[in-house]
DNA sequence: CCGCTATGTCTACAACTGTATACTACTCTG
DNA sequence: CAGAGTAGTATACAGTTGTAGACATAGCGG
């Protein structure tokens, strides 16, 4: 799948195929889950090529986690409708016959391994975190956001990497009402506060 | 740690002492993060007998899920207070001096695999979810435990996993109070339903 | 057209994995 | 007290892992 023309000696590309390679097998198997070799080959390269590039497999996952959370995911930047809008992106990339690949996937997949786990809340911090809290009015809004991320990431885990009977057949409309019902939960800025910025 | 007396040969005791190795190994590292040999040297044994006892890594995980899921989680069985006293529970076992193992570090740790994930599956339909399922009254009781529980891992994930930072700080009794709220939101019976079971 | 440097590969290594076969030795039964 | 079967170990193997050093070649500057 990978030496289809023997693409000419050019670094720049190179470099991008290795990352372009090691994105999909991060996310889909895990840091812990894919070999060096295998993310060379699917880029149709050597396996120590990679460290070549990019030092070592821990700088090539820490360049993926940054290059993957800053993809504009789900949750929208503009406010409205912030809740119902999350819950139908969530439902359907969820869906058992959807294939999605994203920081989730991602994140789920990796979260065993410490040195991952440290690398990917540096990469929340700096990009999803930080856009969802954006998205957020009242107090307490990096809570409110990160919360809102643990609900994302658990239903994403529960429907998609355990393979929970009730999530995966329920039906898309009623689960997306639901979510949006518990996300507003998350999201709306809590009562008796002033809806005043911080 | 593992020969202070040198165990005398009693294949029950052996056992046990292997599969509570095997719990606190694959909770702390996630079932591609440990080796059998270290299971086996904490339990103060060879590698080659964990296979003799168990059969092999899979079957050997098989039980542990089985063990740690059927212990009581921090689900009460009774509904009374079950959003309240869930919160209270989720936010004690996940702040950050509290080192306290248990199914849901299990679960994240080993998700990645997908073997383990369907043994994971199968672990929470016996136990985790059926338990909290029954303590579940209204409509789609199986849908709404699943989505606790997803809450529950999503919180467990980023607060004492991948650590980010909102979370990690938080007030206890504000996060407590916050989650009680939007627990409620999952748990409770969806407006509009007759009240009876099922 | 020559040569140099960037680009890429070959071979290798030391550590580790899960598992199999063959062996030893303890302890219980008779 | 003798033998047998259970409990446990030693050795090993074939595979994979991340990484290292020495070597090859493509393609551009002169």
């Amino acid at each position: 799948m990978s030496r289809s023309t023997p693409r000419a000696r050019n670094a720049a590309a190179t470099r991008q195929a290795i990352l372009d390679s090691a994105i999909t097998a991060f996310t889909r198997h895990g840091y812990d889950g894919v070999g060096l070799r295998e993310i060379a080959a699917e880029a149709g390269v050597t396996a120590i090529l990679v460290n070549r590039y990019f030092g070592s497999k821990e700088a090539l996952f820490a360049e993926v986690v940054d290059v993957s959370f800053a993809q504009p995911t789900m949750v929208p930047e503009d406010p409205a409708d912030l809740a119902a809008r999350t819950a139908r992106a969530l439902v359907t990339r969820t869906a058992p016959e959807a294939d999605h690949l994203g920081p989730f996937e991602l994140m789920l997949r990796s979260a065993a391994n410490p040195r991952a786990a440290e690398i990917m809340r540096a990469g929340i911090q700096n990009h999803v975190g930080a856009r969802f809290t954006g998205a957020l009015r009242g107090a307490r809004a990096g809570q409110r956001a990160e919360l809102g991320l643990a609900l994302l990431a658990g239903t994403w885990l529960m429907r998609r990497i355990i393979g929970t009977p009730a999530l995966r057949e329920a039906d898309p409309e009623q689960l997306t009402a639901q979510l949006t019902g518990i996300l507003a939960a998350v999201v709306e800025p809590p009562a008796g506060t002033v809806p005043a910025n911080d």
